[in-house]
RNA sequence: GCUGAGGUGGCGGAAUCGGUAGACGCAGUAGGUUUAGGACCUACCAGGAUUAUCCUGUGGGAGUUCGAAUCUCCCCCUCAGCACCA
């Protein structure tokens, strides 16, 4: 008999699926339909990672097994192209991006074959490719013309050493990627997406999904949502006003100051009124050296300075409270200011005790307490006016209704989610599809929309485009806004984008007003091409709408989609916030888009750190490929250990995997005809690989296999039906050698059957009379103890049970000169005497 | 600090509607086979002892129970995410 040699084999299999269509997806089919979507990868310069290849693997087992259950399953991949590593790449290089884009798509690809997973190819998307980002361009308009776009001045960060604008995953521990020099703030217009219009319906409808708690959890924390009261609080002899949020309204007349965060707007409107102006002003700019060191300062003293000549007033009790500047308040969560309450904060405490400051308690807690730090807890209200006595709770509702009632609360929600800052100054992205038209905005600024009626500017221009005015939407039919092939894409010294100096793709006409424009330069964030992929799978060639709205309904929403857990913030956000958004519009069906949401654990080196070139810790799987074949790799890293954990990889254990597969082999030469008695077993085992699979536990699926061929190997011959079962069983695992040995029946069989595929047999089915056993070993224990095993009948009864334990000679010894109390017998497991 | 997950042999891990702890694999030991190496095959492989048997053992401590890796309480540690969040 021939060798097992996956060198030979697997390429053939390859070949021959490929050709025959296997992995097709059917539009329309009547069989029931299956999405599985894994998130495709980044073609780096570095090649596949093995950390692909072992989710890639799970979710090919889940796909194979599910086509063979007689399932329609759409299985594709795709290329997220655009982006950071390859513009730095190409930097370094001297290779233009688009050159480099396309020979690591055509690494990855050849390599993702070489593994066998059973993608539908012929479905395959790019986001870099202009037919597929023409509709990236087209939802941001959607975007725009509905008013969710809008620009706003955002701190970026600015190397000021590289004099270039970094994105955030540029910037390591607060410096530069490249040069290592601190980064700093440096405020630029921003396009921004109002992703918090859709933050409550982000949190609420994760109910109506099936992810990971920890997933879950890890959503609602990132938004953020904190229940309380904006309240706003009058500056005492003006107009203006301070809004601060709370969560503890019922505080509120233990409030003796305010603070305010060093960037807050009161500071500037009121500069006049400020007595100690220029001591503030040091403060703030003190304070704002501090918060490049970031988080370096957590744990010092609090510091601030008191706005003398203005004050506020508590609306609770009219009383004047003086107003501080400091830097442990945020311009970035809530509304940048608060009411200090240092009996009942920790952080205003701290504070008020520096200061000097009154505290006053308005919660009857411990007062032992209340000497050395603040009491943060709940209880009932005391100096609190008409509310004391009352418990927090109530209190919080009843101040609240109060306060609105006088018209002093504006909200009394907030969030951690920010608006989603669209912008990036670089080459390598989608172009946004405007135009700035200077004649327009002043046809928008000049008429007299404010009264209310309706002026034809107002037919005439979308609600992005008299939200953002000059800002004019290029028209649909002109997408996609094509990416200039340019010779310079470095970043330019200004911040801006090296689109910029593109003038002959700049200077355009106005899509409006026939009249001149400059194009955007800004592009998109790679996030962009990535928030919708999962929808133009279901129609890749279409070139009148990002996919037709039959095959929409058809195929979304996504049954099963996994990834890593690094995406469950951002990506997983932004994309069901865009899909939620094209429900809004009608151009999908379905409010949630991932109806299963499972991740995977990373991959790391035998060292246990992350895999990277600098660490010389890589593992390629093509030398895996090549020393044990694709069928060990992808049983090997399903075998690491459980699929959702972190995995270290090991070199040495690979062989188990070979091993294994090579003793499947060799098992072919023992096919007999015979009676075996293996058929329990089987059936054991035919419920264990079903159902771990579904529930994603590769390696206990794995380990059955193997009990299972030892068991088979002990019995002296085994019969062609067991086998078979056996071999379908692993196909999924490992594709190539179980099509290998099936189709080396197909000479020898006149089944037709045998002529075709393996993976067109239906997966087998176990029945569950077959599983029990006729026989059990009985477990026998004496006060909690195995003390002794018997083979007994299924079904046996107590009685029966306890006379033949009593008779055991081992039980016997044990119970000499002892009383027996009590026997527990659990019917077909065990019994236990207790003495 | 908060939220979530977890702590089991030399290693990766199995077993959690309470019921035989260590499945399966790696490494290791002994033997066989082989010109040698590798590969392969067989057996052993938690610790201890007075070794045909018994005792101890699932991060530590307490509890519930006939019986706890599994349930409850307290503590310690590891990992992931968030963090002066008002």
């Amino acid at each position: 008999m021939e060798k097992y040699n996956p060198g030979k084999i697997e390429k053939k299999w390859q070949v021959f699926w490929e050709k025959q269509g296997l992995y097709r997806a059917k539009d329309f089919s009547k069989k029931p339909k299956k999405y599985i979507l894994v998130e495709f990868p980044y073609p780096s310069g570095e090649g596949l990672h093995v950390g692909h290849c072992r989710s890639y693997s799970a979710l090919d087992v889940v796909a194979r097994k599910k086509r063979m259950e007689g399932f329609n399953v759409l299985f594709p991949i795709g290329w997220d192209a655009f982006g950071l590593p390859t513009e730095n790449y190409a930097i370094r290089t001297g290779i233009h991006p688009q050159i480099a884009t396309k020979k690591n798509i055509a690494n990855f690809k050849k390599q993702a074959k070489r593994i066998g997973f059973s993608f539908d190819w012929p479905r395959e998307i790019n986001t870099t490719d202009p037919e597929y980002y023409r509709w990236t361009q087209w939802i941001f308009l959607q975007l725009f013309k509905q008013g969710l776009a809008y620009q706003a001045k955002i701190p970026i960060n600015w190397c000021p050493s590289c004099k270039i604008g970094l994105a955030n995953e540029e910037v390591v521990e607060g410096k530069c990627e490249r040069c290592g020099r601190e980064v700093k703030k440096k405020v630029l217009e921003q396009w921004m997406l109002k992703i918090t219009k859709y933050a409550d319906r982000l949190i609420n409808d994760l109910k109506k999904v099936d992810y990971p708690e920890r997933v879950k959890n890890q959503q609602i924390n990132w938004i953020g949502r904190s229940v309380g009261a904006e309240i706003k609080f009058q500056v005492s002899g003006f107009r203006f006003q301070v809004e601060v949020f709370t969560t503890r309204a019922d505080t509120l007349f233990g409030c003796t100051y305010l603070v305010v965060a060093p960037e807050h707007e009161i500071i500037k409107n009121l500069e006049f009124r400020i007595k100690n102006l220029t001591r503030v002003k040091e403060y703030i700019k003190g304070a704002k050296r501090k918060s490049d060191l970031q988080r370096e300062s957590l744990e010092k003293e609090k510091t601030g300075i008191r706005l003398e000549g203005i004050k506020a007033i508590n609306p609770a009790n009219g009383e004047e409270i003086p107003i501080f500047v400091a830097d442990y308040v945020f311009l970035t969560y809530g509304t940048g200011a608060i009411m200090a309450v240092p009996a009942h904060d920790n952080r205003d405490w701290a504070f008020a005790k520096k200061y000097n400051l009154p505290i006053r308690q308005v919660i009857a807690g411990e007062h032992k307490s209340a000497i050395i730090k603040a009491y943060e807890g709940e209880g009932n209200l005391i100096n609190s006016g008409k509310f004391n006595g009352m418990k927090s709770e109530k209190a919080r509702q009843e101040i609240t209704k109060w306060l609105q009632k006088r018209d002093y609360v504006k909200k009394t929600t907030q969030y951690k989610l920010r608006d989603w800052v669209f912008s990036r100054q670089h080459y390598w992205g989608e172009p946004i599809p405007l135009v700035f038209c200077e004649n327009c905005k002043k046809s928008i600024l000049g008429s007299p929309t404010s009264n209310g009626g309706l002026t034809s500017v107002k037919l005439k221009f979308s609600k992005g485009e008299l939200l953002n005015p000059g800002w004019i939407a290029v028209s649909e039919k002109d997408l996609p806004v094509k990416l200039p092939y340019v010779k310079k894409y470095k970043p330019t010294k200004t911040g801006k984008s090296p689109l910029v100096n593109v003038s002959n793709w700049v200077n355009t006409k106005c899509p409006k007003c026939g009249g001149k424009a400059k194009r955007e330069t800004d592009t998109m964030p790679n996030w962009a091409g990535s928030s919708w992929y999962f929808l133009r799978y279901t129609d890749p060639q279409n070139n009148k709408s990002l996919a037709e709205p039959k095959k929409i309904k058809y195929w979304l929403p996504v049954d099963w989609y996994n990834g890593g857990m690094e995406h469950t913030n951002l990506h997983l956000l932004y994309s069901r916030f865009w899909y939620k958004f094209l429900y809004d519009i009608g151009v999908v069906f379905h409010n949630e888009p991932y109806g299963k949401r499972t991740s995977h654990g990373m991959v790391l080196a035998e060292d246990g750190r992350k895999m990277s070139k600098s660490l010389g810790n890589v593992i390629n799987p093509d030398d895996i490929v090549k020393n044990y074949g694709a069928d060990s790799l992808r049983l090997y890293e399903l075998f690491m250990g459980p699929f959702e954990q972190t995995v270290c990889w090991d070199s040495k254990s690979i062989k188990g995997a070979y091993r294994f597969l090579d003793r499947v082999w060799k098992l072919k030469s023992q096919i007999q005809n015979t009676n075996s008695k293996l058929e329990r077993l089987i059936h054991q085992t035919i419920k264990k690989v079903t159902e771990d699979i579904e529930g994603l536990k590769f390696n206990t699926a794995v380990a059955a296999l193997m009990s299972l061929l030892n068991e088979m190997e002990k019995e002296k011959g085994i019969s062609l039906s067991y086998y078979l079962i056996f071999i379908k069983l692993l196909s999924p695992f490992a594709p190539h050698i179980s099509e290998e040995i099936y189709s080396s029946f197909a000479k020898t069989s006149k089944d037709k059957q045998h002529k075709k595929s393996i993976f067109l047999q239906p997966w087998p089915r176990y029945n569950p009379k077959l599983i029990k056993a006729e026989k059990f070993e009985l477990v026998i224990q004496v006060n909690g103890k195995v003390r002794d095993k018997i083979e007994v009948p299924q079904g046996i009864s107590e009685k029966e049970t306890r006379k033949l334990t009593l008779e055991r000679e081992k039980i016997k010894k044990w119970l000499k000169e002892k009383k027996i109390k009590k026997i527990i017998f659990i019917k077909n497991k065990l019994i236990n005497i207790v003495v």
